[in-house]
DNA sequence: CCGAGTTAAAGTCAATTTGACTACAACTAA
DNA sequence: TTAGTTGTAGTCAAATTGACTTTAACTCGG
């Protein structure tokens, strides 16, 4: 990403004749249960800085804009190489790219934003080098990620009201209050679990199955499965 | 933006060593009058290529990322050297960045979208390479740009039905039947008068003048000002 | 095997919001 | 002065929402 160690005279001049540097990061989400009240929460993962500037500090995974890829591929790919996960939702978050991102040179990001189910979420094998950290009340990140990941939230919050980002963050089948969980975990209230059932009984690509949720306490849930795209939301990119 | 007239062997292996060149290009929006049915409908303004590729077609206005601005610095410059518009409303849109945009080399072109009200949008004047072309039903452009277009109204659509985009489309002091055209405008479908303005009276940010339209043929209608801020939908960016 | 406890799922009902419509007010044009 | 048109307020039934109750289906402890 970004590769000076310091900046240098030359560096100042040279600042104006290249172009900014390219870069592509990803703000993953998963849900986790909490380790204090057990419900499920939002995380993600981060990968420490090998190299200066930021040199051990927390930062999104990201790199350099692969010249054979598209912004998409070159996002999935760079999560694929540095945290192991391919999500099944991967999108377009934003461009930042104030003067000042990084020190030395100037980097344009273009980061993305991707819902890793839970199966998903294990192949991000914790290392030294990549760890899983709550979403909110994080510590100073590298750069301006801090800003980005709040972006994030204040748009997954948005977007969940009317969108199909939940059904991302779950299995492939799930619980009427799984879902539920999901919106309370986001929104961070809580929700009549009829009054919800009610709304998502009436929603499309909902589609209950015959099966049940067994080993539970109490009665077995249905299950239900999404059968909607990613592409339901945004359309043409 | 893109200044190889033709590819060449050179050209080709240079791609894969120099970073893609950034540009940054706004879809503008305004009101005029339809020339058949006198109500408002969308514009926009296009530019005229000089030079190849392309070289004769209609484009948005953009240019490269100029290193010592913001990406909505750049924007805003660049849309103020090549239309004379200064939008009261200018935000990202979105980055494309695919693969083959442009013959030649690879660009990635950062676009945001602006909305100007109607003394604004007599700022830009017309041209011998600046005209205004009716949103829908535009003719083929350069490059990828139909497809930005398309894209930048559906996004409209969307937004239109929460947000406060409508406002930035009018002037400074407007009558709610004029509000309820943009709608009508942007959504294509009629909107019940009465019920429309049981709505807005009870949004916030729009505030009641003690002026009155004059000068219209019948009754006059109260004019009103929008008292929120661009930064109203999105947040942090 | 029974009953207490818990969650799933369906149903009730009043309050609020929405859509279609009516009525009246305020102006222009003839 | 009156007909025509648009602005504005109000009415009413239908649809939606939020708070709540009821019944069903299961586990667990005795």
């Amino acid at each position: 990403m970004e590769r000076q160690p310091f900046a240098s005279a030359a560096n100042v001049s040279e600042r104006l004749a290249q172009p900014p540097a390219l870069a592509i990061s990803t703000v993953i989400f998963a849900l986790r249960p909490s380790a204090a009240s057990g419900r499920p929460t939002l995380w993600l993962p981060l990968v420490r800085r090998i190299r200066e500037p930021f040199r051990g500090m927390w930062a999104l995974p990201g790199g350099p804009l692969t010249q054979a890829d598209s912004l998409l591929d070159a996002a999935a790919r760079n999560l694929r190489d540095t945290t192991g996960l391919a999500p099944s939702y991967l999108e377009q978050l934003y461009a930042f790219g104030g003067l000042h991102r990084s020190p030395s040179q100037r980097v344009v990001s273009i980061v993305y934003w991707a819902m890793v189910q839970p199966t998903e979420a294990e192949m991000a094998q914790e290392s030294e080098n990549v760890k899983w950290f709550r979403a909110d009340g994080l510590e100073t990140l590298a750069f301006d990620h801090n800003h980005i990941v709040d972006y994030a939230l204040w748009r997954l919050r948005n977007k969940m009201a009317y969108g199909s980002i939940a059904y991302h963050l779950l299995g492939e089948k799930f619980t009427l209050a799984q879902v539920r969980e999901v919106y309370e975990a986001v929104l961070d209230r809580t929700v009549d679990p009829a009054n919800f059932r009610r709304q998502l009984k009436q929603t499309p690509h909902i589609e209950a199955t015959e099966e049940y949720l067994q080993g539970g306490k109490h009665r077995p849930p249905r299950l239900y499965r999404y059968t909607g795209t990613m592409a339901e939301d945004s359309p043409v990119p």
